[in-house]
RNA sequence: GGCGCCGUACCCAAGUGGCUAAGGGAGCGGAUUGCAAAUCCGCGAUGCAUCGGUUCGAAUCCGAUCGGCGCCUCCA
C-alpha cells in the first residue's frame, strides 16, 4: 500500500489565537503531545473533557493521513497545591489523605484515569510517561537552563529567571506588571514575581516519600520541567502539537515555552498549541473541589448514564466552548446516543454484515466530504456529528453506504455505535427474575400481573423495554 | 483590579456578511403495542440578549447597554 497524502486541516492555534492551516515539521507526520493528568485524585468529568478533546484532535489527524506519535505525561510528582511554588506537593498530600504512600497514590489514580479514559472511548496514547521515570532528563535541562544562565539558586531550590527571557510574557499575553498583587509574590527569595521553580528542595519536616538527589540538594523537580522535559525526550526538541486546557495558558505552557526555548536555544519549541475550553456546571450539579464534590465518569455511569453518552455531549460543542454541564444536557445526549446506536444497528442487520465499501455512490460521497470538511475546520465535531445523523436518516444511500460510512466516521468519532449497548450499571439480579416472571405472565396473558411487576420495578428506578428481541431492563435517570 | 470569552427556540449546541438559521434532546401529532415504555415517521425560531450604526444585504461587522462565565488564586 502506498502511502496517502495527508489531506490538509486547519487548526487553531493559541500562539497565533487564530486558525490557520497545520503543517507538521515533518511531512506526513504529527508528534502530539497532551498535558495529562495530576494522579492525586480522581479526574472528574471537566478533565475528561479535555482528554476526549485530545482524543479526537489525534483520531482525526490519523483518519486524515498523518502517522501521529501521541505523548501523554502522567504528573506523580512536584505538582503543588499551589503555583506560586508554594503549598505542597499533591502527592504527598493525597499519600496523607489516604493514608497509603505517594507511589501508592500516583498508582490508584493512574489506574483509575485510564479505566475512565477508556469508559469514554479514549485511545490510549502511544507513549505514557510519568514524570518520576524521567527525573535525570528533568536534572539535565536544569543544568543546561544553569548553564546557559536562566537559572539561580535560592534556600528553597532551583529557579528559573523569567527576566532572562524577553518573551516570557508573550504567550499568555500577561500583564506581568498588572499581576495581582498579593499572589505570586512572596518572599522566596524571588527574583520576579514569575519565576518559577525548577528543583524544590525537600524540607526535613516534609518527609517526604517521592525525593532525589540532584547536584543541588535533595529534593523534586518542579512541576512545568517535567512537560519540557519528557516532551522533548519524545518528539524532540521541536515538535508539532501541544495539547491542554484552557486553564494552562497563563502559567505552565507559558513556563514551559521559556525553559524549554531557554534551554535549546531553539524556537518555536512547539509550532500549534491547542487549549480545550472547560466544562462549566450549572447549580443543580454543582462540583467544586471546595466542596469535596467532583463528579467522575464512574459516577455517571452508576447514575444509569452511558460514559459514551457523555462523550456524545462533548463532542456536540466545540472544544473552544465552554460546555454547559446539566444533567438535563446529560439525559438529553443519552437519547440521542440510543437512537444513533439504533439507528446505526438497524442498518447494520439490514446491511447483512459490515460490507467493504469501496467505491461511494454520489450520494455517500457527498456525505464524507460533509465529515471531512468538518473536521479540516478546526474540529468542527458539532457539525460532524449531525452529518452522522443526516446520512443516518437518508433513504437514499442504502444499508451498506450507511454502515460504511458510520464505521469510517466512528473511526474519530469514537463512539461504538454497532456495539449493542450494555445495561449501565448491574442490574440486580431480583429484578431480573421479576423481569422472567414478567414474560410468564404476558405469555400467559395474565395481564394484571404482568402490569403489577412493571410497577414494582419500576419502583425500584427500573424501566422495563420490550424490543422485538425481547423484553430488558433499563434504569431510569 | 488586570486579561479574555460568551449571550442562537424549553435544554445542549452549529453557523461569523447573501440559498428556506445545522444537529441532538424535551414537547406535540401519528404508526406500532394487551396497556405502557422502548422503537419508527412527522411537526418546531420571519427569529439569533437589547438599542443604535455600517451595508444593496447582518445572528454574523462597529458602538453602547444589560446579562452570564473563565483565568490571573488547586484545577483540563
Amino acid at each position: 500500500m502506498s502511502p496517502v497524502k495527508p489531506e490538509p486541516i486547519q487548526l487553531f492555534n493559541t500562539l497565533t489565537r487564530s486558525v490557520a492551516n497545520f503543517e507538521p515539521i515533518k511531512a506526513g507526520q504529527v508528534g502530539l503531545y497532551s498535558c495529562g493528568p495530576t494522579v492525586y485524585s480522581y479526574a472528574h468529568i471537566g478533565n475528561m473533557r479535555s482528554y476526549i478533546f485530545a482524543d479526537v484532535l489525534r483520531r482525526t489527524l490519523e483518519y486524515l493521513g498523518y502517522k501521529v506519535n501521541h505523548v501523554m505525561n502522567i504528573t506523580d510528582v512536584g505538582h503543588l497545591t499551589d503555583d506560586a511554588d508554594a503549598g505542597e506537593d499533591k502527592l504527598e498530600l493525597g499519600s496523607r489523605r489516604e493514608g497509603i504512600d505517594a507511589w501508592a497514590v500516583a498508582r490508584k489514580y493512574t489506574e483509575a484515569f485510564f479505566a475512565h479514559a477508556a469508559m469514554l472511548g479514549i485511545k490510549k496514547p502511544t507513549v505514557v510517561c510519568k514524570a518520576t521515570d524521567y527525573i535525570p532528563e528533568q536534572i539535565g535541562m536544569i543544568k543546561d537552563l544553569e548553564q546557559r544562565g536562566y537559572a539561580y539558586l535560592t534556600e528553597d531550590g532551583v529557579y528559573f529567571d523569567t527576566s532572562k527571557f524577553p518573551t516570557y510574557a508573550d504567550f499568555g499575553r500577561l500583564d506581568v506588571e498588572g499581576l495581582q498583587s498579593g499572589h505570586r509574590v512572596d518572599a522566596r527569595d524571588k527574583r520576579n514575581k514569575t519565576d518559577f521553580a525548577l528543583w524544590k528542595f525537600s524540607k526535613p519536616e516534609d518527609h517526604r516519600c517521592m525525593e532525589w538527589d540532584s547536584p543541588w540538594g535533595r529534593g523534586f523537580p518542579g512541576w512545568h520541567i517535567e512537560c519540557s522535559a519528557m516532551s522533548m525526550k519524545f518528539l524532540g526538541s521541536q515538535f508539532d502539537i501541544h495539547t491542554g486546557g484552557v486553564d494552562h495558558i497563563p502559567i505552565h505552557h507559558t513556563n514551559e515555552i521559556a525553559q524549554s526555548e531557554a534551554s535549546t536555544g531553539k524556537s518555536p519549541f512547539v509550532r500549534v498549541w491547542m487549549h480545550g475550553e472547560f466544562l462549566v456546571v450549572d447549580d443543580s450539579a454543582k462540583m467544586s473541589k471546595s466542596s469535596g464534590q467532583t463528579l467522575t465518569v464512574q459516577a455517571l455511569a452508576d447514575a444509569g448514564y452511558y460514559p459514551l453518552a457523555f462523550r456524545l455531549l462533548a463532542l456536540q460543542c466545540h472544544y473552544r466552548k465552554q460546555l454547559k454541564f446539566s444533567y438535563e444536557s446529560l439525559a438529553g445526549a443519552q437519547r440521542g446516543y440510543e437512537r444513533l446506536s439504533n439507528l446505526a444497528q438497524r442498518a447494520l442487520a439490514e446491511a447483512g454484515a459490515k460490507p467493504q465499501q469501496l467505491k461511494w455512490s454520489d450520494a455517500a460521497e457527498k456525505y464524507r466530504q460533509q465529515f471531512r470538511a468538518a473536521l479540516a475546520q478546526d474540529l468542527n465535531m458539532p457539525q460532524a456529528v449531525a452529518t452522522l445523523y443526516s446520512l443516518l436518516e437518508d433513504s437514499g444511500l442504502s444499508a451498506a453506504e450507511r454502515v460504511s460510512l458510520v464505521a469510517e466516521m466512528d473511526q474519530v468519532l469514537g463512539l461504538d455505535v454497532f456495539t449493542p449497548m450494555p445495561s449501565v450499571g448491574t442490574v440486580p439480579p431480583e429484578l431480573t427474575a421479576m423481569l422472567d416472571e414478567r414474560n410468564q405472565a404476558r405469555t400467559a396473558k395474565n395481564w394484571g400481573r404482568a402490569d403489577e411487576l412493571r410497577r414494582e420495578i419500576d419502583a425500584r428506578g427500573y424501566e422495563i423495554c420490550d424490543s422485538p428481541q425481547g423484553s430488558y431492563l433499563k434504569k431510569k435517570l
